[in-house]
DNA sequence: AATAGCTTCAACCGCTTGGAC
DNA sequence: TGTCCAAGCGGTTGAAGCTAT
């Protein structure tokens, strides 16, 4: 059930995760949060594109993933919540905690795609609105669900959606992992910390933190984990913290 | 026991969105 | 205003596991 592992034209490795690959990135989303998807593996010493580094956390190393099978509970709502929203799972996954959005569209492809259209056809309903989503833009669907207020369930369920803390924005975001409590929370980013004490944090990785006076070298970028360490890595811990920053 | 067809699900791909410049 | 870029999203694919024959 896996893909067999490959290298594309940029030597990035493709298909299955090795379980040393999970360890490094989790050990290194750990230690020092998401705080970008691209060049996070380079750090982390993987051979993944960022892209991959992201859905494989997000659908499989996060904390609080709930794997197996679904209750009956959780299809009931996923049955309801695409009458209403259709195929936007990550939405519909919102509303399953620990469940990825993923896991809620294999899910219902295998198995919920079937069931809900005999409901349907015992029922003698039309098509649900998920099914007549691939004759529109996504754009489209999204305009019609925001404007929907004729809905009170709906609309419930996107003011529940839309409640999500507002983003910072994507270049500077951060997102470090409470370890104890297994949840996702954006903080200012580092490179917004340091704007005013330094020239370009991202450009200039390295330079002021790695260099040795002493002996006139760049100190290995290796931190004692053996995680090739981010600027903001080696910055004094309570400053950190004081930020927001986990340890 | 062999194997063809089906199911499942991890992972990839391409498009969209939204913020920065 | 337009362009670029990172992140997010949904559709699709590939291959192992399962089941029926």
């Amino acid at each position: 059930m896996v893909r067999t592992p490959k290298s594309d034209k940029n030597g990035l490795k493709k298909g299955t995760w090795t379980p040393e690959e999970d360890r490094k990135l989790k050990a290194y989303i750990n230690r020092y949060g998401c705080w970008n998807w691209r060049q996070l593996p380079k750090f982390a010493g993987l051979s993944r594109c960022g892209k991959s580094c992201r859905l494989r956390w997000m659908n499989y190393l996060r904390p609080n993933i709930k794997r197996g099978n679904f209750s009956k509970e959780e299809e009931e709502i996923i049955i309801n919540l695409h009458e209403s929203l259709g195929n936007r799972w990550s939405a519909i996954a919102a509303q399953l905690p620990g469940r990825t959005d993923n896991d809620i569209k294999n899910h219902w492809h295998s198995y919920l795609k079937k069931r809900s259209s005999q409901i349907s056809i015992s029922q003698g309903k039309k098509l649900s609105s998920g099914d007549c989503s691939k004759c529109k833009s996504n754009r489209q669907k999204k305009s019609e669900v925001k404007n929907s207020s004729t809905n009170p369930s709906t609309q419930q369920i996107f003011e529940s959606y839309q409640s999500s803390p507002p983003s910072l924005s994507t270049k500077f975001r951060c997102l470090a992992i409470d370890t104890t409590e297994g949840n996702c929370t954006s903080f200012v980013s580092p490179s917004e910390m340091f704007a005013e004490t330094s020239g370009n944090f991202w450009t200039e990785p390295f330079l002021a933190d790695n260099y040795d006076a002493t002996y006139d070298v760049m100190t290995p970028l290796v931190d004692n984990t053996g995680f090739l360490s981010p600027h903001f890595s080696t910055i004094n811990e309570e400053f950190l913290c004081s930020y927001g920053f986990y340890i």
